[in-house]
DNA sequence: AGTAAATTACGCACCTTTTTGTAACCACGA
DNA sequence: TCGTGGTTACAAAAAGGTGCGTAATTTACT
């Protein structure tokens, strides 16, 4: 989905959010701040290159802020915006809303669960 | 995104209502029942693969009801089902943030306006 | 002392997989 | 023959994965 069809904002939030990244990551990211190596541990099935396409993605849209700390081995810190955090709530109720829709599983109630562990383990 | 990554109800929702079409289909369905060819004239830029299958796919996530009335012409009648209509608000809820987030435009408010013509108008 | 390896957060190029579009076809009856 | 609501096969496009290179400094070996 790279253009818009219409000039409704809610196309233009699923151009951010469409995919199995971007809500993944707003979840681990309120938490607190992470670093780039934190959020790969947190889904180790991303890779290095969604993860820094999806980042960018969010920080483009002002959902995350990037803190570049030089130094080496260089480090960079990822934490939600104000705008971020306030995005929260209505993502979890989305969740939520699948929960009592669908009689099916029920792990990861909203804000405190962890998303039932991904699955594998792959490093670079 | 065919599979899932974690067993996190948002993730699920979000495998629904990822992509261009689940949202702006949801929108022009909460306007009341439409039929195969009245969403085609709503969005003409989608192609009519696309539209069964993404309307399948709201279907068996319980958002959507199809109805089909056996006929001459044959009459197929798409609605929202009374879970589809919980998840508007919601839907709605996040154009408006990404409204007040984003200085940028600010059309199709949430429930009244249009989400401003669809533009190139194909039709087959 | 000198070389090698590891570290962190990427960018880039290449290749595979997934998604989406195009076009053709089907059934029925007016 | 047209319009309805599809399906199927093939082609194009987009998304995503893999692996290599890079930076400056520390630690590890020889």
């Amino acid at each position: 989905m790279k253009s818009l069809v219409s000039r409704c904002p809610i196309e233009e939030v699923m151009q951010i959010l469409s995919g199995r990244w971007p809500t993944l990551l707003i979840y681990y990211l309120k938490q607190g701040t992470k670093r780039f190596s934190d959020l790969r541990r947190d889904n180790p099935t991303i890779s290095h290159k969604m993860l820094t396409l999806e980042l960018r993605k969010l920080e483009d849209a002002g959902i995350v802020e990037r803190t570049e700390f030089d130094g080496y081995p260089l480090r960079v810190e990822y934490q939600l915006t104000p705008a971020g955090h306030r995005l929260v709530p209505l993502i979890d109720a989305l969740g939520e809303w699948w929960e009592t829709t669908s009689s099916a599983a029920a792990q990861c109630s909203s804000v405190d669960a962890e998303p039932v562990i991904p699955n594998t383990v792959s490093r670079d």
